[in-house]
DNA sequence: TGAGTATGTTCAG
DNA sequence: TGAACCTACTCAT
């Protein structure tokens, strides 16, 4: 599930497995090897996430930027390495483990000056220690788009996709259509302040889990939840049609700029 | 075997 | 707004 969480989940991993080690780089299916060549054989020095999107800085400020978009893949080995299954875009070989990525939208070799611009783009990051709120609430708060609309994007708040909007949503109690002038900075703190809680736990989990209670938010706070120890991860997020966990509608679901959008209209009643 | 689906992004019109 | 793109998986035929 390519969200925020999952980046930084490989960013830790990576920097475990790599980082601090000449990497062998290659591009078996071959759309990458130009690029791979610039890197290989260099000393990986460091990983690092900023929403979507990962960043290998090799020796000589060469840095490797990979966005997995909807598809991509990391999977992460020990042992021999075996020839490659499938259509492998870049290949990484350490001392201990190898790194296969499959079907990523962006696998490229920037500069650090390239690097910049793809980071001037993205808004803060709740994950990330330096990440300001207040960039985001400088958007927010005086956006006339739906808060559906300015969660997805990129360039307010960094790494949320169609599962935490849906559940950050959903867990204050928010219509996905309310204009974002209309939150309110208290509601925005609560919202924002939830989003690094449930990406923070994204990361240690490797999965969205966002049914259990708001702890710091304001507002609407669901009671205990039907579904919890149930095997069910979320609240709203394509359960189309089903009950919703916490006042039994069912879940509606609308196609909004073009990405599915799922919601209780009677827990995120227009306010 | 083929259709359908997906957590994302970019570009053309 | 719709199409295109990258891949793998599930389900129906």
């Amino acid at each position: 599930m390519p969200e925020g969480h999952t980046i930084r989940r490989l960013a830790r991993t990576h920097t475990r497995r790599f980082v601090g080690h000449e990497v062998a780089v290659s591009s078996p299916q071959g759309r990458f090897s130009r690029d791979a060549e610039l890197v290989d054989g260099r000393e990986l020095r460091a990983v690092d996430a900023h929403g979507k999107h990962l960043f290998h800085v090799y020796a000589d400020d060469l840095v490797v930027h990979v966005h997995l978009g909807l598809y991509g893949k990391f999977t992460m080995h020990t042992g021999d390495v075996t020839p490659p299954r499938g259509q492998v875009r870049m290949r990484l070989v350490g001392p201990t483990h190898w790194a296969d990525l499959r079907g990523p939208i962006a696998c490229e070799v920037l500069t650090e000056g390239e690097v910049d611009g793809v980071r001037a783009r993205l808004g803060p990051d709740p994950l990330r220690d330096d990440a300001d709120p207040e960039a985001a609430w400088r958007r927010i708060g005086r956006s006339k788009a739906p808060l559906a609309t300015l969660l997805m994007d990129q360039s307010v708040i960094a790494g949320v996709g169609n599962v935490y909007r849906a559940e950050v949503l959903f867990r204050h109690g928010l219509d996905p259509l309310l204009p974002g002038r209309e939150l309110g900075r208290e509601r925005f703190d609560a919202v924002w302040a939830d989003l690094a809680d449930l990406l923070a736990d994204g990361v240690r989990r490797g999965a969205i889990d966002t049914v259990r209670p708001v702890h710091r938010g304001c507002g609407h706070a669901p009671d205990e939840p039907h579904g919890r120890g149930c095997g069910r991860e979320v609240y709203v997020y394509r359960r189309t049609g089903e009950p919703c966990r916490v006042c039994g509608t069912e879940v509606s679901r609308r196609t909004h700029a073009a990405r599915n959008l799922f919601w209780c209209a009677t827990c995120q009643a227009a306010t």
